[in-house]
DNA sequence: CATCCCTTATGATTTGGGTCATAAAATGCT
DNA sequence: AGCATTTTATGACCCAAATCATAAGGGATG
């Protein structure tokens, strides 16, 4: 989200990780901004049960965790790397310096902020009180429109397990692998090979 | 969240509503910034059955429905007027104008969409995997410590009615009339007079 | 103050998604 | 190639929350 050599300039690190690396945890203070140079970063929390639920899932330029940088909380759910990965660290002091001294990308920050916001109004609704086959659909689509930039009509391919959609939506694996079978018996998305089309 | 002589500065007129009226319904363009002068505004959507679920509640000081401002999408849910109440409306136009002008302004609403991130971010992770009581309770707790802004110690009543509870957790009323009586049993809150205490 | 509607309340019944068990196919690792 | 792990898959059963019904208390309004 903030051009790379901006961060650099303002003397930002870079990270790396490996898959299943946990870069920071619910709870710890947030110390640095972070945006992904390479490889994909999942933020989960876990409940009494131990069940995940995946807050977001980050790829290749987006920044995360920011939040509790701003409102100095901690933060409110862990940072995994799904993928070996590497990441741009920079201090909160220079991050804050870097934002005044640049408004482009504080807007870049707001509007980053405002998508996000957007994207978790939409899912509250919808795993608030609709039928796991109509969220599933509705996580689809985000992902189809918001992060692979498709139109509609084009065919997407949907790069999430049927295990990580049951943790992006709150439902069991088992719910899910089901609800797609059904959505594709309505034509709503189709199964090729195990892999699912939209 | 923004000064009111700034907001008046750039031109914004304010609004008079009454209980009940709708600022904007979902799927309209986002023209305005808005800000409470007085009253209580909510944010809900209904579902293909007719169930509300309520995103947020917003009250005098309080700005909402940003984000569409700033990702150029239409409103993701509806305005609602919960009492009568007086709001400042500013062209979208001039709201920018104000914040590049003014990048204290700026930051603080950054910042706010940051504190609104972060509660959906915990409330998600709640209504998707947890039981009704631990849903209510962690709302309950929300409301107390960022809407009231009071202390764990202090004695926080709960201002809203069992049917808001269950609409801004995805429940039904009569589960949550069961969950607060269940909760008072376990001396996790107070029922004194029907109303709730925590 | 009579009426209406909202809120709180409680019991009976239903049901959809969770849970458990089991397994085959695919993938990753050494 | 061989083994472990993950992913997809399916059937049987269970249970908590939704649904349905019904009602009493409280607040607002003309």
């Amino acid at each position: 989200m903030i051009d790379e050599n901006l961060l650099q300039q303002f003397g930002a690190g870079s990270i790396t990780i490996k898959k299943g690396d946990i870069l920071f945890e619910e709870g710890d203070t947030a110390k640095y901004f972070y945006q992904i140079k390479s490889g994909e970063i999942k933020m989960n929390n876990f409940n009494d049960e131990g069940k995940e639920f995946i807050q977001s899932i980050f790829t290749k330029g987006n920044c995360f965790g920011e939040p509790p940088l701003f409102i100095n909380k901690p933060y409110p759910a862990n940072a995994v790397a799904i993928t070996d990965a590497e990441v741009y660290a920079i201090a909160k002091e220079s991050f804050f310096r870097l934002l005044f001294a640049n408004p482009e990308a504080h807007l870049s920050m707001t509007v980053n902020l405002a998508q996000r916001l957007y994207f978790k109004s939409v899912m509250a609704s919808e795993i608030s009180s609709q039928e796991p086959e109509h969220r599933i659909l509705k996580l689809i689509d985000y992902f189809k429109e918001s992060v692979s930039k498709l139109q509609p009509a084009d065919k997407y391919k949907v790069d999430l397990t049927r295990q990580q959609i049951a943790d992006l939506t709150g439902l069991r694996v088992e719910t899910v692998i089901r609800s797609i079978k059904s959505l594709e018996k309505k034509g709503l998305l189709i199964i090729e090979d195990r892999k699912v089309y939209r």
